[in-house]
Parts: C-alpha cells; structure tokens; sequence
RNA sequence: GGUUCCGUCGUCUAGUGGUCUAGGACGUCUGGUUCUCAUCCAGAAAAUCGCGGGUUCGACUCCCGCCGGAAUCACCA
C-alpha cells in the first residue's frame, strides 16, 4: 500500500489513559510500517468539555512513548490547522454543499421539542428517528440553527479490517447533526471532512464508532467521498467486571505510570500486545520489531483486560534488558527522578555503582526509592532484628557480639576492597567459624543495612565501601 | 427494546477439519542458585475450547439455535 495516511484524534478532555493510548499506537505502527504519515488532530469542537492543558497532555505522552506525528500541533503540515475548532469554515462550507445539493436541511426544531419526539417514541417502543420527524419547509440557514444531514435509509455493506464483513439495515440512518447551533462541528462531521482534506487512508477507533459506521458510510456518499479503511479497535476491559477502561475505573494515566518509573518501552511493548500478537511466542518487542511485524489482520477481536501485573513484568523485563545491552550508565539515565532525596548529595558514579547491584530486583525506577535507602543514609541500629532473625535467634547474644568481631577483623584485614577479595574473605570467615552461611551472612547484611533485604552481600560492601562497612559493623558491635 | 460485535487455562493469547491426550506468556505453587529480597533455571497445578443440536469417517475449528457479555441508539467524542 502507498501513500499510507493514518491519524490519532483525541479530544483534549483531560489526559490519556491506558484506555484509549492503543489508537495512538496502531495507527502510529501503521504509518511507519507503510512509510507513510501519521497526523495528529486534536478534535476539540466541544466547548463545555475542553480542558486547559490537556492538548499538551497529549503531545507529552505521545512523545514519551516514543510516538511521533508528522502533521499536526507542534510539527505543522499541509493541512494546518490541525484542531478542529480552527477549521469551522472549512465545515461549514462542506455543509453548504450538502444544502444546496438538498442532502442536509438547516433545523429550526427546538430542543425541548425533540425531546418530545424521542419521549413520544420511547412511549409508544419505537425507535426514535428524527428522520421520520424532518420538518417539512426548512427555512434559509443562518448562523445559530444546526445542519442536519437528509439521510436515505438504506443497507449497507461494508468490511471492517478487524471486524469483518459488516452489514446494516436502514433502521441505523437517521439525520444526524453536522453543525451544532453553536458552529461547531459534530464529530461525525467534523473526522469524514479532515479525513478527507488530509487523505487519510486508515481511520483506526474504538469499536464505539463501529454503530455510527453507515451514518458515517451514508456521508461519504452524499459527499461522493471514497471510503477510507476502517478499522475497529476493540476496547481495553477494566481489571475487574466486564466494563471498558475508563476513568471511572481508575485508569491511571500513561504519564502517571511515566512517573511512577515505568518505562515506555514496557509500556508500549504491554500495550501493543494487549489484543494483538504476531502468532510467534515472541513477548518482548522493540518499538522497531513492533512496526515491522505489526499487522492490523491479527488484532484481536475481543475486548483484552488490562492486567498491571503483566506490564510490570515487562517493565523488569525491559530494565535489565537495557542494562545488558545498552550498560549501566544508559539505565542510569532513566533513573534521576527515582533516588531517594539523600542520594542527591552522592557522586553520579557511586548512583551507577548502587545500580548495577540493584536494578535486577526493580519491577519500576521508583523502586528505588525504597530499596536504596541505606547506601544513602546511616541505617538505624536496631538489635532485635538481629536477635530476632530466623538465624541468628539460636544463638546467645555474647555468640552474636564475638561473631560479629570476627568478622570486623577478618574484613579489617582484607587488602583490596572488592568484590573477589571479599568474597574469599567471607568464605575464609566461613571456614574459621564454623557457621552456615544463613547465620553469618545474615549478621553482616543487617548489620550493615538494616533493611529487609539487599543484593548479594560482597557486592553490597564492594559499593558501601570499606570505610562506611566498617564503621557500620564496629557501631552495631558497640550496641550489642 | 432495536441494531451490531464478542465468547479457548484466573488473565493475555496460539489454533483456519485429523499433527490438540489444546501450545506459549503473566500470575499461583514447588525445588535449585552459599543469607535476605529479586533475577535466573527446572518443574507442577490450571481450559469437559459458553451450552445444545447438526454437517462430516473425524469439529475448538463449518452450519443452526440458545445462553452469556459488551458497544451503540446525543446539538459527546
């Protein structure tokens, strides 16, 4: 396929969820597949909904995902502008056409009298179609009264590239709005004009827009418009219950898990996946191997649950593959909001250093946060953790104190401080004392951390260094 | 209610008439990796393929009916 045009058209209302990301996501893997464009348009046509902020909502978690647009906000493009509520005359002259060739009628109806039509109707079980209420004589339009558009009820057939063959029957075609009495476009209106104006090839959405299709189909028509591709999204389901994610589920925001140290590979990876897969058992994808094998055929066509578990598997997954492949430094890039306040006044290196013995245990950056505390920070001494332990509790506390002074002059003497010396040291020390390595490895992690649990125990010293491990085992030794 | 879509392990899914005594992944459980937590490795449990009919030598796969779930029926998108 050439010239492949696809689009992502939110509606700045608020942020972007987990929800509703996937149709950025697709067209995106779409476009770069095809070599083609993708566009971003922000339908902003309705008011009472807008939200400050929120267009710019969108460009960041796009661009945090690594989507990016070829048209639209920021980039521009040949068909500036991209938000709708600057383009009404280009509406509104497609409009007029659709009046003067007698396929849409300026209404007068007042509201309150519809609601009557539709009260009357729901009384009497019939559907309600306003078509079958169009005033007769509609007067010359003028700004303030709403365009309907004069369906021709009739079936239509069409196929869906997810859904499959579709077909309606007339009972679906009614004289939806085109313009509102504010001037604004409807979104029914509004996309099939910008869609058209901007050759979009492939109109990728939620599977909420599959019902209004043969409206949607019926305007192409009159608008003697050639039919894009559609393709239906089926919709993410809320981890519990059988409804679509939504806000109201509590669907975080993309930037939310953004913050909370996910990374957007694992998010675009768990994402991408939910409802498609390239029929291999491949799990983990780059965003490169995602546009390459990515196929609108395998879209599932059932709605996927969102499972947050799976994608912070993914996002450990994601962690240490870009620790092995891209090094310890490039993961540390993506952790400077994620330190514990006191790491700030740590060298870089000593950051990197604690990273490297860590970061196979984080699930997100912000793991950090918690697991880190004591290289950073003097740990409390607390005995009875050490009393206490499942270990250590068999043995008296004079056992514990000796124990511990072994140890301290066994580490005192060791010449090189690192991982390799260490660990021969410790092994000695085994050797020496006689002890399992459950009794005298778990004296001196506590000892030196104090913390439910750390990496290896050398390699937590190598990094504590000798200095800091010594001072910390001579203070619990005192307390004991 | 009308219209439309969907229905394989708890979850995401593989599966296009025989190779399915249904495969993989997450999660769960068990064991191993000199302490902990995690990683990693090995293994286990987990789906009468929504139900009932048919077509066929043979159906998860095709057809019909039913049931269940969802979406939509706005001057919202």
């Amino acid at each position: 396929m050439k010239n492949v045009v696809t689009r992502f058209a939110p509606s700045p209302t608020g942020y972007i969820h987990i929800g509703n990301v996937r149709s950025a996501i697709y067209p995106y893997l779409v476009a770069r597949q095809n070599n083609g464009k993708m566009i971003l348009r922000i339908e902003d046509t309705d008011r009472g909904r807008y939200v400050e902020g929120a267009t710019e909502l969108i460009e960041d978690t796009l661009k945090w995902l690594g989507l990016d647009w070829d048209e639209g906000p920021l980039v521009g493009g040949p068909n500036e502008p991209y938000f709708q509520s600057e383009r009404r005359e280009i509406y509104l002259e497609w409009a007029k056409k659709l009046m003067d060739a007698g396929r849409a009628y300026a209404d007068p109806t007042p509201e309150e009298k519809i609601d009557e039509y539709r009260h009357e109707c729901n009384e009497k079980k019939v559907p309600f179609l306003y078509r079958n209420f169009r005033p007769e004589n509609p007067p010359k339009w003028e700004p303030g009264m709403p365009i309907r558009f004069k369906t021709i009820p009739k079936s239509y057939d069409w196929h869906d590239e997810v859904m499959g063959d579709m077909h309606t029957g007339p009972e679906v075609l009614d004289d939806i709005i085109l313009i509102k009495k504010d001037g604004y476009p409807t979104y029914n209106f509004a996309h099939i004009v910008d869609d058209a104006e901007m050759g979009v090839t492939h109109v990728m959405r939620g599977v909420e827009y599959l019902s209004s299709t043969p409206n949607y189909l019926a305007l192409y028509e009159a608008l003697e418009l050639s039919r894009p591709l559609l393709i239906s999204l089926p919709h993410i389901l809320a981890p519990t219950g059988n409804k679509k994610l939504g806000k109201r589920d509590g669907a975080k925001s993309v930037t939310e898990y953004r913050d909370d140290g996910v990374l957007p590979e694992a998010m675009l990876n768990y994402l991408a996946c939910l409802g498609w897969n390239d029929g291999t058992e491949q799990e983990i994808y780059t965003k490169d191997e995602l546009v390459e094998k990515f196929s609108i055929e395998r879209i599932q066509n059932s709605g996927a649950r969102y499972d947050e578990t799976k994608l912070l598997w993914m996002n450990g997954q994601w962690i240490r593959r870009i620790f092995d492949e891209q090094g310890a430094r490039a993961l540390y890039d993506r952790t400077v909001n994620f330190w514990p306040e006191e790491a700030a006044s740590y060298p870089e290196e000593y950051r990197v250093k604690v990273l490297s013995i860590i970061y196979d245990r984080l699930k997100t950056m912000s793991d950090l946060k918690t697991m880190t505390g004591y290289f950073f920070t003097e740990p409390e001494i607390d005995v009875t953790a050490i009393v206490e332990n499942k270990f250590l509790k068999k043995m008296s506390e004079a056992e514990i104190e000796s124990l511990l002074k072994t140890a301290i002059q066994k580490l005192s003497d060791v010449k090189e401080w690192t991982e390799d010396k260490l660990q021969v040291a410790l092994n000695e020390l085994l050797e020496e004392t006689g002890k399992k390595p459950a009794e005298l490895f778990s004296l001196i992690r506590i000892a030196v951390s104090f913390a439910p649990f750390s990496p290896a125990l050398n390699l937590t010293l190598v990094v504590l260094g000798r200095e800091v491990s010594l001072a910390r085992l001579n203070a619990v030794a005192r307390s004991i």
